[in-house]
This record gives C-alpha cells, sequence and structure tokens, in this order.
DNA sequence: AGGGTAGCGCAACGCTGTTCTAGAACCTCT
DNA sequence: AGAGGTTCTAGAACAGCGTTGCGCTACCCT
C-alpha cells in the first residue's frame, strides 16, 4: 500500500548535515526549517516525519554537538605529567568551543530551555567528561593533587573552564590583557593548584 | 503644531517595567513587543519610538540586569577577613542568579549576539565588577593572595563562579552532590587557595 | 487493471518583528 | 473664531517563522 520513502534515512543524515552547517555558518538565528528543506531539495514536512519538529531537530543537533566536542578532547592523551595533562585539556576545551562558537552555544547556551532533553543525550552529553574524570584521578594516584572527591575536583575544573571560554565569547575579558590564551592557561593552572597537596 | 505626547518618558518606564517583569516571569521567548504594548495599554509603534526595536529595548533591559545585579553583589560589605569576603561575594553572585535566572540569561546568554550594545552599556557591565577587583586588592594587601595582577585573579574567580553558576542552572551538576551550594563554595575556595601566597 | 492507502508537497493558520499609512489632535495664523 | 498645517500615534500590511491539515500522487495487493 505506501509508496517508496523518500524521507529515508539517508535524508535524515542530509538534513542533519546541513543544518549543522548552517549552525556553524550562520548561526542558531539562522537555521529556519523552511530554508533547510529547501537546501536539501525537500519540504518542511521531512523535518516532522524524521525528526517531529524543531525542537527535535535541535536535540539531535545537541548530541551530534557533543559528539563533536568529544571527539576533540579526546586528542589529548595522557603523558607521565598528569597536572600539565589537565591543563592541556583545558586548553583543547577552549580551542574546540572557539573554533565553533555557535555549536557551543547549542550544548550550553538558552536553547536548552527550549527543547526537551530525553535522558539519553544527557547521559551522553555528560559522558563527554568521563575522560577528565579519569585524567584527575591519575592526578590523584600519582599524587598531583589532593586526595578530594574526583569528581568535586573535576567539576571545579570544568567550570573555571567554561567560565572563561563563556565570558571570553562574550567579550567580557578585561582589555587590557594583551593574549587571551596565556590568561586562560594561567588562570587554569592557579585553579588546579588550588587542588595541590 | 505637534499634539500632546502619548510616548513621554512616564511610558517609557512603565513599558521597561512591565517587560522586566515578565522577562522575570516567563522568560525572553515570552517577551514579545505584541503582548508588551498590550499589557501597558498601547501600541507597539510606541516601543519603535521610544527604544527603536526590539533589540534596543533588550538592551535597556540588558542596562537594567546589570544594575540590579550590581545592587545585589553591593550587600557584601567588606570585614576584616578579605578572603573569606570574596567568598561571600560570590555566594552573593550565585544567589543572584539563581534567584532570577532570566536577568541573569540577558547578562551572559545569547542575546548578547543578537543585540548592539553601546559602549556605554557594555563600559557599566564592566564596572559592575569593580567592588570585586578592589576586594581582591584588599586581599592582597592584607597578604591573604599572591601580589599578581589583582585583573587576572579577579577574572579567574569571576569565571570560575560564573561557570559553577552556569552548569548549576544548565543541570550540569554531578547528580551524586547533595548540596550544590556546599560544592560551590567549596570550588570557590579551592579556587581562590590557588591564588595564596 | 483497478482500488486502497500510505506518503508527501503545499497551502493555510497563528504568531513574530518591522514598516507604512491614514487619520486624529493639537498649535498657529488669519 | 475658524481654517490650515504639522506632528504623532494606532492599526493595518508585509515578510517570515514553526506547525498543522488538506489533498493529490504513486505505489502494492487483489
Amino acid at each position: 500500500m505506501p509508496r517508496p520513502k523518500v524521507h529515508d534515512d539517508a535524508l535524515r543524515v542530509r538534513l542533519l548535515e546541513r543544518a549543522g552547517h548552517t549552525l556553524s555558518a550562520k548561526g542558531l538565528r539562522a537555521l529556519s526549517l523552511r530554508q533547510l528543506a529547501t537546501d536539501v531539495g525537500t519540504s518542511t514536512t521531512a523535518v516532522y516525519s524524521l525528526f517531529g519538529g524543531k525542537p527535535a531537530l535541535l536535540t539531535a543537533l545537541f548530541d551530534e554537538a557533543f559528539h563533536r566536542f568529544g571527539t576533540h578532547l579526546a586528542t589529548v592523551t595522557p603523558s607521565d605529567e598528569p597536572f600539565e595533562d589537565l591543563v592541556q585539556l583545558g586548553i583543547a576545551y577552549r580551542a574546540s568551543a572557539l573554533d565553533d562558537p555557535h555549536f557551543y552555544e547549542v550544548m550550553f547556551g538558552t536553547i536548552r530551555a527550549d527543547i526537551t532533553m530525553d535522558p539519553g543525550s544527557l547521559a551522553r552529553a555528560a559522558g563527554t567528561f568521563e575522560p577528565l574524570l579519569r585524567m584527575v584521578r591519575r592526578a590523584i594516584d600519582a599524587g598531583a593533587l589532593r586526595a578530594e572527591e574526583p569528581s568535586v575536583i573535576a567539576m571545579s575544573l570544568w567550570a573555571m573552564v567554561h567560565g572563561l571560554v563563556s565570558l571570553e565569547m562574550r567579550g567580557f575579558l578585561p582589555p587590557g590583557a594583551p593574549d587571551p590564551g596565556q590568561a586562560f592557561s594561567k588562570a587554569v593552572r592557579a585553579n588546579l593548584a588550588g587542588w595541590r597537596p
């Protein structure tokens, strides 16, 4: 009875890729279903049958964003200096965020309030920071950090890095500072130093 | 030749107050010019003649938000323990943000990209953190913190606090933690400890 | 070959911010 | 006092949004 599906998984992928591209290039404001459908050569109905609506499409982009982020952070491989590894992880975090601010916005921006996040997505997002937790544990074991609850230290470092990046993207860094990157790693090091034995 | 103005400064104030109220209560998404005009008993034209459009209205709210924020932070009065004063300032920051998340969003959220910020607004916003800078200097003078560049330490503390609050509001705090407030002050203290002499 | 039906493009709905327009309300000048 | 001129404002019009419903299309099964 049916007819050959046009709204298949391949179209889903194309929509998602195109949406990600538009998001990166022009920001969330410029991402409209009508334009997206036109770009891909289909109708807005496709987004509804394949995703369920715009919030659901954004949820998919949310997943995609964390996937990319996690991949980028994974390039930081552990060395024999656990303390410095954590600093490098922070630097990679900043680089990734500044490299694609719009995707970063999808992960940590206001959108979160508009879209209904399924538990799976949230869990995967949280899982992105598993490597961080492991590195903190390694640093504790190596005696580079105090034997505090690892999740507390990890959260502290994450907040520091996220806060710095967030303020930098909003233009709230003090105008006097010449090199934001240098101030960044300095602040991260100081924060980690607060957890030294 | 003219006729008595209806779009006077009093109406401007009423619009701004009503907009602030709606923002607090229902968030930025619910703030529409049509609804706002209806609520205040005027037409959308008023917003255009008194502000210039929605972005300009948001800029006014941005100013208002930082004013409120600054007033709230000013309630933290210096004691004879400069180190602890900084912790208390952080706690006040968190309380203010969680007390009115939508206003906090206007200050540090995505909106920043949509509205054209005049230098005056940005300068006033930055000025809100003058007290923080003073407290850091006091702490350095008292020997509670290292003699680093005060703005760097202030920025580090601000980023820490902002990052924690931001992650907490987004639901990214580790589920295990029982009391976010306690974890917050602990993290702030650890961050400050990193700047100790 | 001809229903039956699932799938899909397109138009319509209600909303948004913004712009345009027509008329109302006042002051000034005759 | 009355007419004219000018400024100001409310509301309609416009373009675009996400979403929903309609109706045609194109296939599978009998």
